[in-house]
DNA sequence: TATCAATATATCGGGCCGATACATCACAGT
DNA sequence: ACTGTGATGTATCGGCCCGATATATTGATA
């Protein structure tokens, strides 16, 4: 019986401490600058999710022990450091995988996406698919949304579900691309058990951006 | 003293209810198709706000009594339709001229927005400036989100974040599109009390449109 | 030294939501 | 007439999430 919470505070921890071990406040740093812009973060959601992660085994913490030697007995307090356990690695390992309806929603979706990397390319596929069937949903809510607001003569309404409409339109355009570039070269491996481990594969850095070329190679 | 709930829908659901009694389900849908879009308004939310409300005096509910004749004594249940009261009706339009944090957030805005029509000039013009600095604020955030990730070497996220930044970017530009037009024409709304306009003079419905990044995933 | 800001950990109240449980009703298929 | 299926309709519960808040410790600055 799976609990399946869900949480997605849950891979976004678990994702940073596998890269390393670190203490909280640096934590909320990382999510908010890494992953951040999606969501803000919050002490009031971090700390309870640490303890979760440690009740369940999956995270560990370690005061940096300095014990005897230059500290008598205060200082050397706060600062706690997390790490990652054996069974959290494995954890980290079945939520990557998981391209479940929390991977298409706004937040789950960007953390996906920023693990990208160490996702499978099966899973990937599963999760960009998802993810548009999702936006292509809005998009069309928008729309009908747009017309019923211009129907009953709300200007303001009308153009604001028109913003989001063309919003949602340039994501599943994006996601498009994404997607074929998965297809074409990212497909290698298609067996759901098959080499889990693609030797070295960099994460396939998809081309885009046609209306603004920021990006110069 | 002042509670400041906050409560986006307390907005929702006075604005909707000062249009017309209804019932719950119709309240929902309501919520949903001509507001909706931002959020999904559930009844795990409507139910308590309406409690609330009424506890507060905002709203009271009437049974459609029936009581005797044609019926025995079970039926008649449900279809409790809620009406706004006139403590209600103050509390509206504090709610309206209150552009206050909450009227910046991407929910509450669009909730404001809806009621445009209703709320005086003065309010809009701190409405749609106070979103504008929210808005610049996250394009900034994302500014360098993008930069961050591109030297880490995440494209994914920074494509994404491109898109988001792309997005606050045309939401940036339809607001000063909007505020213009509010600083040039403005001024015609009328407050509480006054009388309808009967030759037709709609919300000054501004024109052109742009994107809306609904919420940046 | 005093003071300020940043670092760092932690809790609490309250709101919001998905899931769920009930009823009633309209209506189509049989 | 019978049945069942889906929409209507009201309601609650558990759990998560967040803003506000309290409290230390450190480093820099005056």
């Amino acid at each position: 019986m799976g609990k399946e919470t869900s949480n997605v505070f849950e891979l976004a921890v678990l994702g940073l401490l596998a890269e390393s071990a670190m203490h909280g406040y640096e934590l909320r740093k990382r999510l908010n600058s890494t992953l951040g812009s999606f969501r803000a973060f919050s002490f009031g959601s971090l700390y309870p999710t640490l303890r979760r992660l440690q009740t369940a085994g999956f995270i560990a913490s370690e005061e940096p022990v300095v014990d005897v030697d230059a500290v008598p007995l205060s200082s050397r307090r706060s600062r706690v450091v997390y790490r990652i356990t054996a069974e959290g690695k494995e954890r980290l390992a079945g939520l990557l995988g998981d391209a479940g309806p929390q991977s298409w929603s706004d937040d789950g979706f960007g953390v996906h996406l920023a693990f990208f990397s160490r996702t499978n390319s099966e899973a990937r596929m599963r999760i960009l698919e998802g993810r548009r069937r999702r936006v292509e949903e809005r998009r069309e809510g928008l729309r009908s949304a747009v017309t019923r607001a211009a129907e009953r003569l709300d200007q303001y309404t009308a153009e604001l579900h028109q913003l989001g409409l063309e919003a949602s339109d340039r994501e599943v355009r994006w996601l498009n691309e994404l997607i074929d570039h998965e297809r074409t070269s990212g497909g290698t491996s298609a067996g759901p058990g098959s080499g889990p481990s693609p030797p070295a594969d960099p994460p396939p850095p998809p081309r885009r951006s046609r209306s603004r070329p920021t990006n110069p190679p």
